[in-house]
DNA sequence: CGAGGTCTTGAAGACGATCAACAAACGTGG
DNA sequence: CCACGTTTGTTGATCGTCTTCAAGACCTCG
């Protein structure tokens, strides 16, 4: 089970910057030292196929995760084996601050695509919690907008048509990734099977490949297995009915 | 629009004691600094008729609102006048927690029945993240279990059938209300229509109200007007396949 | 007592689920 | 590089859940 795991803890030497930092970022001002605070805290890197299970429903993790590449989701389970999604997260996702807090999880953390993963001991967390109040606050606030996202996902399970949610869904996911810098041009890598898709959705493998035929017959998104393009981002967000509010893309101190 | 506001603001001299204290103390032990701090942060209390609107959607709060008594709901309107409630709040819940960070609300709060809510400012909030940083973990802990019942909404509204997704939403509320002492024996008052527990379950009023007569039909629940009595907790339980784990009822340092 | 809201019932229809089968794509080993 | 097996995507047909529309009963409260 470990045989994988990278057992050593490094300040997460990426080519390029922190994931986290422009995440973080986005939302407000970072002093230099909270960056490097950032930037040496001791993560454990680990790969992970898709398909495969990070943290399991019910575990009681002693760190959190944050996604470096790929795509990760939230997952439960009812007793005949239908599963939903209740998240879907991209890199510079802190995904598991929740685990930090909840002490025992109430749902599990899967690999939706091949990616990579890091995690940071909870005792880290609550160091910065203790000395670093605003970066404190930042961290809170990601799992805030987290939230606001999952109200958006009720609203649409519970009162979109299958067309408009899946149009919701892309518009979501284009400007999560435009602010980590994932997009080119209109389109976006998402290797998700139609499956997974419909699990986010709440929708059967069936009517989620009809609901896609559709949606690509409105001339407003092509999708091609991995690759999403929007052919039109109007047209989208007005099947949609989407506004970015909920996604806190504006900069501010808080 | 003023009118009704009452202008002082006091340390919420309730005949008991503070409704945020049991609701705090049911998952850590608070120090009596703590108590002490919460018992004299400043409140603006503010009672409101049943239906009404107590944040707007868009709006930018500079306090925070806490549940004193009765029922407040998170609420999402599509341009077609559809409804989804993402929340119900139950007394000792701290609503609003969230306006505090995202700045922006992504969905309006509604009083579902008659009840009394607190105010209090964003700055006593960043306050005590500033200085108490275990009491500020165990607000962003209450924000944090939030999510965990949107979550478990989700997964209702997705994937469960109509007759589970309400036995959950009632099981639910059993274990919250039990919590801040709000149960006599197996029984609550929950004075809501059903078109806004149909709202909450994303259901039209009239199978809202054909779901609530099969729900009767098993014998577990007895809903008349304001009181709802859990005839077989098991039944119940068994019906909604009802897991408390995402309710964080444990006690434990965090 | 009347008026508006809430609950209840019936009937028809839409949307999405399920079942079943086949096609296409992918990955793996020979 | 091809053969083969498995996963993923696609299509048709049927079924069931939930929605919508409409109307009447009940209740509550001024």
């Amino acid at each position: 089970m470990n045989h994988k795991t990278t057992k050593t803890r490094t300040p997460l030497a990426t080519n390029g910057i922190h994931p986290l930092i422009p995440a973080l970022e986005r939302r407000d001002r970072l002093t230099a030292a909270e960056k490097q605070r950032i930037e040496t805290l001791p993560w454990r890197v680990r790969p992970y196929e898709g398909g495969r299970q990070i943290i399991a429903e019910g575990s009681r993790p002693i760190e959190s995760c944050l996604v470096l590449e790929g795509f990760t989701a939230r997952s439960q389970t009812l007793r005949d084996g239908q599963r939903q999604l209740t998240a879907v997260h991209v890199p510079g996702d802190f995904v598991d601050l929740h685990g930090f807090l909840i002490k025992v999880m109430d749902h599990s953390v899967v690999a939706i695509s091949r990616c990579k993963v890091g995690f940071v001991p909870h005792e880290s967390i609550r160091q910065i919690t203790e000395e670093m109040p605003h970066l404190a606050r930042l961290l809170w606030t990601s799992t805030i907008i987290d939230a606001a996202i999952q109200r958006a996902w009720i609203t649409s399970i519970g009162r979109r048509s299958a067309l408009m949610q899946l149009a919701h869904l892309i518009c979501e996911l284009f400007k999560r990734l435009q602010i980590v810098g994932l997009t080119t041009g209109n389109s976006f890598v998402f290797p998700v099977s139609q499956a997974e898709l419909g699990d986010m959705l709440g929708l059967s493998v069936v009517h989620t490949n009809r609901t896609l035929q559709e949606l690509r017959a409105t001339g407003t998104v092509n999708w091609q297995k991995p690759v999403v393009t929007i052919e039109s981002w109007e047209g989208l967000a007005e099947i949609a009915e989407f506004d970015p509010t909920y996604l806190s893309l504006h900069h501010e101190p808080r």
